[in-house]
DNA sequence: CGGAATGTTGACCACTGTCAAGAGCGGTGG
DNA sequence: CCACCGCTCTTGACAGTGGTCAACATTCCG
């Protein structure tokens, strides 16, 4: 039965069922986007999904492919990427702890885009059929998943501005703004401290620059203060100034709780 | 009560009810996201709502507005975009006639972006009231809907990938793929040649180019005998070899009947 | 007919890419 | 426990894509 969750069932390296810190996870991660109610709160409480813990660099799903389950990003970190023919990689969005990896799968027949691990992961893969179950008898819900998929393209537009217009140091900065945030809704930060275990490729191929640009640009930002990044940390040391020198407006995360 | 719906009254040069003609237009748009059933349409065609028209170069909505009204291009070109500090502009995603504008105020207060016109344009206001009604009795609507909001952002995923690792020249041949599939979709083009009144800078604003380099890029393309582009009008002369250059892979579009 | 917007061209420049080498670091196996 | 290997990070020299500036041609419209 794994195989209808797996594509790749080599990826996992282990394997449970629903524990009650994936369940709290998940509708902490519903809340997000609006209320949840008691009734629809049972609902998803009742769902049954696995968790499995997958290694660092496995793509999760293909372009192409075609997805029977919504994977939710338990622990660790992914991102959505195309590859060129060139072989060239474009990171199109990170995923961070407690994202939702996909969520057109529910609506489109095949992905558009790749979708895999960058460190080692835990993810929760919730049956397709279940959540157009929890849609069906509780509209509420769908909404909320749509809202869900609504701040991602708005993501998607502030990341095409920000390849499009920014130079090197702006662009940037404004990432790192950007994954500070994100970190900080989710949780997992300290302050302005937070756990960001990039490598400066992944960057590069997420900011459309170069590794050792990058590398020259992150120097740059730490030389003015405005950063400590390395050894898998990411402290932000000066938030206004690195706000402003990346043009850096949060309102496409429509976080309401962060007006930082 | 036309307030409720514009937020600028100037913008209109002259409104009037259903035209039968815009009824036919929006079921159309709904039936490439998947079918309507014969309840849903009599819904559907049963809502009032305004026309107007539109003069070229308005801001239909303007980031941080709230908009009360599904905006429907019947005719003309729109932009979605963002305005940096510095002033620069970068086009997000380009609108074309029978396209809706935005679907996102349906379910996020604010807009994150602007939303102007490129040509004059008649747009129908479909009242927010009327959707949401719709998508509440009819859920097979609100998942069309949805469908076309997950597309928008595989479109925008698409333009994050042309900006970021494409050159000039692939990335404007990608664009002018994107934009002929897209007016045949819409049944506005004839063969391979179709309208398209955009200016250099308004491709420069959303290539992330300038207006020069676009204007050496869009010679060279016609030096190889790809297009023709001019006077309001794209021609592709050589659809396989521009694609080719561009890297083109139109499954983004998510257009089964255009397998170009 | 005239003025503004758009398109075109050339010279020059710089931001970012390319290539290449070396340093640091962590993991793995003997 | 140490040695080795590979990945990541760093640095420097050089190159090129695309930007800037400025002038002029052309088209579009009123």
């Amino acid at each position: 039965m794994f195989e209808l969750y797996y594509n790749n069932a080599q990826m996992c390296i282990e394997q449970s069922y629903n524990e009650t810190n994936a369940t709290v996870l998940l509708i902490r991660k519903l809340e997000q986007f609006g209320r949840v109610s008691d009734d629809e709160r049972r609902v998803v409480e009742a769902t049954s999904f696995i968790i499995s813990r997958v290694k660092a660099d496995q793509d999760i799903a293909q372009e192409g492919e075609r997805l029977l389950t919504c994977p939710l990003l338990l622990d660790g970190f992914a991102c959505r990427y195309r590859t060129l023919e060139s072989g060239q990689r474009q990171i199109v969005a990170f995923l961070l702890p407690n994202d939702f990896c996909d969520l057109t799968s529910l609506l489109q027949r095949k992905l558009d885009h790749s979708i895999g691990t960058l460190t080692p992961a835990r993810i929760a893969f919730i049956p397709h059929a279940a959540v157009l179950g929890w849609i069906g008898h509780h509209p509420g819900l769908g909404q909320l998943l749509w809202r869900a998929t609504l701040i991602d393209a708005a993501s998607s537009r502030e990341w095409i501005v920000n390849v499009g217009r920014r130079t090197a140091y702006q662009r940037t900065a404004h990432l790192l703004c950007e994954l500070m945030l994100r970190m900080r809704a989710a949780g997992r930060a300290r302050g302005l401290t937070c756990e960001m275990p990039l490598t400066q490729l992944e960057l590069a191929d997420a900011l459309g620059l170069t590794p050792v640009h990058v590398n020259r640009t992150l120097q740059w930002l730490r030389s003015e203060s405005l950063i400590e990044f390395g050894g898998g940390m990411l402290t932000v040391r000066n938030w206004r100034e690195l706000k402003r020198a990346a043009g850096f407006n949060s309102v496409y995360l429509h976080q309401p709780a962060f007006a930082a």
